[in-house]
DNA sequence: CGAGGCCTTGACCCAGCTCAAATAAGGTGG
DNA sequence: CCACCTTATTTGAGCTGGGTCAAGGCCTCG
């Protein structure tokens, strides 16, 4: 275990990095810092389950993090996978008591978690930050259309495309390696899709676009090919990257 | 034609109406109703189209909006239909400088319309206003959540109960005589599904639940009859309404 | 080496889509 | 007020993508 100074020192490294704090001095930024817990999770771990109160925002530095909601009847909808670099627990921002969705460790992780008041008490008194926040949340919500959207108008395999294609930058050129980060049992339902078509549609999306797959391992050698397949459906094409 | 001041006055107070608006200070109101502008729009009339620069934000007070995204295939997806009160462009707020959704008016309506810039001054001189907006998208970008979810969980009719039951407000009791406010086929898109399948997941609606729908209006009798059919694949019950 | 998890495959089913045709509901001009 | 034309809504018939259930295959870990 490292000694305490050395882990804020480098939690508040990874805070300065997130274009969500830029607008924090640097005084704030350790203010966030020393109230800032760092920890690790093993995949399994439930940090929160829905409706559970609101206290936290947190920051996943490494690893994958689901987060999801239960119906009545136990079915479990997945509403994002997150990985390094990605929020979740905003709501408290918003005054919200309760958070409106669980979240679960799916690949060993680290995360660190920040009171809501603090961020709270940030916002009101920097407005430059409010506005950093408003963003975040606006790129959210742009998001949670593009993915209804995808929903009602992708085949399942042009869904598992557009997945893939979120890893590649725009960079394109050369033969792509990505490594597929979690149990694919997840990424179907990140997807909207059971587990058995999520298999049959990487298989049609293979022999459709010349991808291979070996386990965890894709690699793309016609990125544009991979490209035309998938996008052809949606009303944004390639690098349709959050800016 | 109103005189141009009464027609302010009649903007100011529909202004302060709004939630999002309660942090504003009388002056801030009034100058924002200042640079406002009140139009009536004929259903059919596209208020702007995706990618279009985005300047303004907009208030609905009467009538009906839909915002789209269309696809290279031409293929529509209705992300939202907007009624008294709903808020559309907010985008602008964060500095997006282009639409990202077309928006067309589906009946006639009346809308507001305020320059984004004035709103985003605001937001740097009133945290607490910082802090409204913040709100305002948290809740939006919930409300996309329980649609994803919507649309992975429930069946047809249920998606349509849902959306009758947004309408109603949780003090049950009596019948309830809803109107339906616009063109079926909006509203079948609005909720991801084709005009005949909403047909007839509506008739299946009615004789699963006793409601009765003649044309536009639909009167509900046993309301409790309705969540109990409606809710059940769902996670979160009745008055679920936004709070 | 055996047990338990994933992942893949096969077989079958069904909700919702598509195409096509029949009705209903407005709206217009005479 | 009526005939006529246009646009919505319903209905029918058949198709299909993806879901469900069940049976292997494969890999990991004890």
């Amino acid at each position: 275990m490292l000694p305490v100074s050395a882990q804020k020192s480098m939690v508040l490294s990874h805070l300065r990095r997130q274009a969500l704090f830029k607008p924090l001095s640097d005084d704030a930024l350790a203010g966030l810092a020393e109230y800032a817990a760092l920890k690790r999770e093993k995949k399994g771990t439930v940090l929160f389950s829905a409706e559970a109160p609101n206290e936290k925002i947190y920051l996943v530095l490494s690893g994958w993090v689901k987060l999801f909601r239960e119906t009545l009847a136990g079915d479990e909808a997945v509403t994002d996978v997150l990985s390094s670099g990605g929020f979740f627990g905003e709501f408290g921002l918003s005054g919200h008591d309760e958070m409106p969705y669980g979240a679960e460790v799916v690949e060993d992780a680290e995360i660190v978690s920040i009171p809501r008041f603090l961020l709270a008490e940030e916002i009101m008194r920097n407005s430059l930050f409010g506005m950093a926040v408003v963003q975040n949340m606006t790129r959210q919500r742009l998001q949670r259309d593009m993915e209804i959207e995808h929903r009602t108008v992708q085949s399942a395999p042009q869904r598992i495309g557009c997945f893939l294609l979120k890893f590649c930058r725009g960079d394109n050129a050369g033969p792509v390696v990505l490594h597929l980060p979690y149990d694919k049992t997840v990424v179907a339902h990140r997807l909207g899709m059971q587990p058995e078509t999520f298999s049959r549609a990487l298989a049609k999306l293979r022999e459709e676009t010349g991808i291979r797959v070996r386990g965890a391992t894709v690699e793309i050698d016609n990125l544009q090919k991979l490209v035309d397949y998938t996008c052809s459906a949606c009303s944004a094409s390639f690098p349709c990257a959050d800016k």
